[in-house]
DNA sequence: TTGTTATATTGTTATTCAACGATATGAAAG
DNA sequence: CTTTCATATCGTTGAATAACAATATAACAA
């Protein structure tokens, strides 16, 4: 019971559910996720924890970056959930929009424009004159 | 999506799980399902409303009595997890005493041995004599 | 080694929610 | 009507958790 409580309680989460459906389109790693999804990286990472923990999706390391894979060989339950997700919300209007703009997110266009903005601003600190006398 | 997120919120409960694999064998009233686990009314009732509004359970009004059973006619996503759920847990070792009693928890022992007890100690308050000058 | 960078973890706050006791509701009986 | 009783709702408390900022980690580059 434990194990299919993970499983349902990782699938009731609005943020998790539409990580689930983008990967279910192509693997991605967390700054793509990030980038889709429109919250800060700790809480993507924090949710793909619990997606992992629950057998949902899978890591995989490449370099720097970690691609998140949909899972479900080692639960049925999660197998079984990832099973009926595919043919759910594939119309949803909440979810929509991510799908779309989805062909447009690439790890390399997000990570490039990161470096200029920490060369412009470091540690997300506004650029400013350093304060006169 | 919300309502997706509905069905799986209330089943990510160890509570509500044990409801509706209970309710799989027979229809209930708030007072056996009580009974049963070992919860207090006011968070069976609760535990109910989620469940209902969900669509994953109906309620039948007879006399004072509410009888609840399965449902899912009304959201694909309950009908889909029911039917999933009936093959899951089973076995299971948090879930198998309580439907090894299910068959000798019955609403009018329950509501009778309740009558005795309000009459010795009405509110619950255990009886004592009034206080002596 | 020393940076650099993508991701993970920590700390904290605000919200959600399960649990209970007390009380209200509603239906049947007297 | 009033009483009784099964259930629903209210009010509160404590625990779980989602969010973010700040920091730590890990992998590669120089």
């Amino acid at each position: 019971m434990k194990d299919l409580l993970k499983v349902t309680k990782a699938l009731a989460d609005p943020g998790r559910l539409k990580i689930v459906k983008l990967l279910q389109h192509r693997e991605l790693c967390v700054c793509e996720l990030q980038t889709a999804l429109g919250l800060a990286q700790p809480t993507v990472s924090r949710h793909l924890v619990v997606l992992e923990e629950a057998g949902l999706i899978r890591r995989r390391k490449d370099g720097l970056w970690v691609n998140y894979s949909l899972a479900g060989d080692d639960s049925p339950y999660a197998a079984a959930l990832l099973d009926l997700l595919r043919g759910w919300l594939n119309d949803d209007p909440e979810l929509s929009p991510l799908l779309a703009e989805l062909p447009g997110i690439d790890r390399r266009t997000i990570c490039e424009a990161r470096k200029q903005k920490s060369k412009s601003s470091p540690r997300g600190i506004e650029h400013r004159p350093p304060d006169t006398i």
